[in-house]
DNA sequence: GCCCAGGCGCTAC
DNA sequence: GTAGCGCATGGG
């Protein structure tokens, strides 16, 4: 990671492919987002740090991330925690040049490469809230899922008030773990989605279930059957938990719908693909899988390729 | 009214 | 192991 500690403020350094203007298309996706807001050329995100809701306000540019603290100033010990959620947040982490080599001569990821370049995956470091949300995005539209989203932190979130605007924080497991199924239905999930996500609130409240214990796990593979032995997660759920949250580059939700629209679209086909379609076109992005999926999804958002 | 949505679990064969 | 079905509701 790299990036500065003062005191009133924190400097990260990302790498050169990033394309903060990309990178905001996708956070400006929906306007039912609660979970971050976008005003005055500013990025602004509550976090809970050590126990206390810290308010970042984020100011992106290619060559530096500068976060400020309008409401109250973190100790300096909280620092690396925050660098490390935004650092995680835009997966700075990641080397893209050899996925830049293997998709421009790619004819399906090659103008997809020129046109977003320095998009980066926009993640999702917690993981109850990558779980709750794809489960609650199972099978049901992008709009309808944001409202449920919407419902569910409202409901149960923590918020901070700050200059006339609200600021959310996603529920914690320990206090999903109490509720019940009918406190889920009334916010219009349905019956089995609400028992998935108590199930898991449950499982992680007891540190059944953690970021951690997933990243002990020497293989994808075993992430994966971690993840997928959990009720309510299937194969889809857990490539994207672990697309979004544990941000491994070959993961490949492989049955995601909107995959294969923008594949449809981008490859001017009459119907969807097949999986053995799509299986064959991916042989070549051995790795990057997770990386071409998302730079298809942003396809999805141009009205004019 | 109809079809589709960033699927999954369960059952029957 | 896999094909078929119910879920449960919004958006277009």
């Amino acid at each position: 990671m790299n990036w500065i500690s003062q005191k009133e403020f924190i400097e990260i350094y990302p790498p050169k492919e990033f394309n903060t203007e990309e990178c905001l298309i996708f956070l400006k996706r929906s306007n039912q987002e609660v979970l971050h807001r976008i005003k005055d050329g500013y990025l602004f995100k509550l976090l809970k740090i050590n126990g206390l809701p810290i308010l970042c306000q984020i100011k992106l540019q290619s060559n530096s991330i500068k976060v400020e603290f309008p409401m109250h100033v973190p100790s300096e010990r909280s620092h690396e925690e925050i660098a490390q959620y935004i650092w995680a947040w835009f997966d700075l982490e990641k080397d893209l040049s050899s996925f830049y080599e293997m998709a421009k001569e790619d004819s399906i990821l090659k103008p997809l490469v020129q046109n977003y370049y320095g998009l980066r995956i926009i993640g999702m470091p917690d993981l109850f809230e990558a779980l709750v949300w794809a489960i609650s995005g199972q099978q049901i539209n992008l709009t309808f899922a944001y409202s449920l989203k919407r419902r569910f932190v409202e409901q149960f979130g923590e918020s901070v008030m700050f200059k006339g605007e609200t600021y959310w924080l996603f529920p914690l497991p320990e206090r999903i773990s109490t509720i019940q199924v009918d406190d889920l239905r009334q916010l219009q999930f349905t019956h089995r989605k609400s028992e998935y996500i108590i199930d898991i609130a449950k499982m992680m409240a007891i540190g059944q279930l953690s970021k951690e214990k997933l990243l002990i796990k020497a293989t994808y593979d075993e992430m994966k059957k971690c993840l997928v032995s959990i009720r309510g997660v299937g194969a889809w759920t857990a490539d994207y938990v672990l697309m979004k949250c544990l941000l491994q580059p070959e993961s490949f939700p492989i049955a995601d719908v909107g995959l294969h629209n923008a594949l449809k679209r981008q490859l001017a086909l009459n119907q969807k693909p097949t999986i053995e379609e799509i299986t064959s076109y991916a042989m070549h992005w051995t790795g990057w899988q997770a990386y071409a999926t998302f730079y298809l999804w942003r396809s999805l958002y141009d009205e004019t390729l």
